[in-house]
DNA sequence: CTGAAAGCGCTAACAT
DNA sequence: ATGTTAGCGCTTTCAG
């Protein structure tokens, strides 16, 4: 069993209370004395417990992240990005990777609480969560919506501003000429990218794009005579699926069809794919979700906090007619 | 700040001690009176606090999970793994990716120390960090090395049995005809896969597997005249380049050369990509690490456990000479 | 400059 | 059947 200050004490024959302050370097310690015992409490092995210090000041020094699916690449570095950033405010993370049931969730939450984390950053949930999670961080826990949401809710977010994200993706068509466009999103997930792509596009006198959320739609669509030149995809995965499909009815990207995708994944830059996407600032997202779920434990106002991707043209878009 | 066991005692005017025995169903305590204490807690919004049972206990429930590089995508299964079993077992996961420097991830396990955490299992780190690790696992906390190693040490592991990965990957080689073989690993990395590799090669009689550490050595090895026909690479993101390089000198795969990956990444089932790979069991080397670092931290000996990759036969490989 | 003691939330042994 | 109390490791206040 680990070393106490206790057993410093005795071992020093000093009071508890004399070898906590000066293992703190408290000024009303003789410089002497502090020498001693932390030279001791160095050869004892002695690593301080947070339980006694917790208990004491009510504070845990947790955070909670709660991540639905860790599957997706994306959250990788947004966790890279959690991680450091808490542990240099002197945080530790703990991690939660719930299956998608709304009772396993909910029981991940209230461990949390068990362990009374300072609050809780949360990246998707079963939708029946989030009313437990609302009550939760208005009165409790401070809770902070990372990377995306599962349902708009009262509680702050760190995302990409996917309006802009969809602006960006359809200026770029719209520069390299294109004028029949398309959205694909099988996944059918309620998002900013398309409200920002079919403003930009009809703002510009161009027809309304088509909406594509399955797969045979798609390929419907391009089959037509009067189809799109241009689609922009919901992820990079969905963008692939893309270029298969026109691959398989005989279309060449870039030269007949030009295709954007959403993420940047890794595989999105290699020579066979080349793909044009919206990158996400993904470890500014866990950084930042920190810093203003710090904020709020500290007790000050913050808001939802969006963050711009970046075009990163690669060769799967082109002047219309290539 | 959150309701004590104390202030529900007070509420109903009981002893602290019955509410406690209350809650935890003790069968001395009333049926009737139990109910009452259940309920009035739920009411206030109880939620009992690990740092007061912690403390009593000496046990934080708690495992570290150390984290060296969370990028490749390879570690976000294992992550998920882990979480999922220690989840299952009660026990949380407090997760740290250090930055790749020598103090700083000192300073994360001392950090894990301090949270009392009852075990951790690490995922890489510098070679110097190895010496506290050891100390620590063999006078304290339980360690356990998961899914790969930066050196050999007497540290339990669970990881994929890269030996038995590269007979494997060697067997198909040979069974496809292939005579001349080679092995690409630019980072140079120690690992087992190329002895299993090897053995295999030698034991049947072939010449003995030509071994390239750079871009440029596979480059210069594939041009000549009495080149590999087939080549194991280190990891996916290797075979990659392999493919890239044979295609920038007019060698095409599989048809002239045979390429087979590690991992089995996402991308690696793409059409276009359409890797033959040694997929790793990743989710259930997290789980394993789990159950072996409990099992550990109760006392148990275990011994380090190896899982066997799964070839995955995809569009890569094939007959030599097409 | 250092010691003593109370208290953080909880559990368990003992007392009523 | 319930109450009382001591103590887990630490900090902090108050005495000495």
């Amino acid at each position: 069993m680990p070393v106490t200050i206790k057993m410093i004490a005795k071992e020093m024959r000093l009071a508890v209370g004399t070898v906590s302050q000066g293992l703190r370097n408290d000024p009303r310690i003789a410089e002497a004395t502090k020498r001693r015992v932390v030279q001791t409490a160095h050869e004892m092995g002695y690593v301080l417990s947070d339980f006694g210090r917790a208990l004491k000041s009510g504070k845990s020094n947790i955070i909670g992240y709660f991540l639905i699916d860790i599957t997706k690449s994306f959250y990788a570095d947004i966790m890279k990005g959690i991680a450091r950033e808490a542990t240099s405010n002197n945080y530790g993370v703990l991690f939660s990777a719930p299956l998608q049931e709304y009772a396993n969730e909910i029981a991940q939450i209230k461990y949390f609480e068990q362990k009374r984390v300072e609050g809780i950053i949360i990246s998707g949930c079963e939708p029946e969560t989030w009313e437990y999670l609302e009550r939760l961080n208005k009165n409790g826990i401070p809770v902070i919506v990372c990377g995306d949401y599962t349902k708009k809710s009262n509680i702050e977010e760190v995302v990409t501003d996917d309006f802009t994200g969809g602006q960006i993706a359809a200026e770029h068509f719209i520069n390299l000429g294109h004028q029949k466009m398309a959205y694909y999103n099988p996944e059918k997930k309620f998002n900013y990218r398309l409200n920002g792509f079919t403003d930009t596009v009809i703002n510009t006198k161009l027809p309304s794009p088509v909406v594509c959320d399955s797969k045979d739609g798609l390929k419907k669509s391009l089959s037509q005579a009067n189809r799109p030149t241009a689609i922009f995809a919901y992820k990079d995965l969905d963008a692939l699926e893309v270029m298969e499909i026109a691959n398989s009815i005989g279309l060449k990207v870039p030269e007949e069809l030009s295709v954007i995708g959403y993420d940047d994944d890794v595989y999105s830059a290699f020579k066979s794919i080349n793909l044009t996407t919206l990158r996400q600032q993904k470890n500014e997202i866990g950084k930042l979700s920190v810093v203003n779920l710090l904020k709020k434990i500290n007790g000050e106002k913050i808001k939802t906090t969006l963050l711009k991707p970046e075009l990163i043209i690669r060769g799967s878009t082109s002047r219309k007619g290539g």
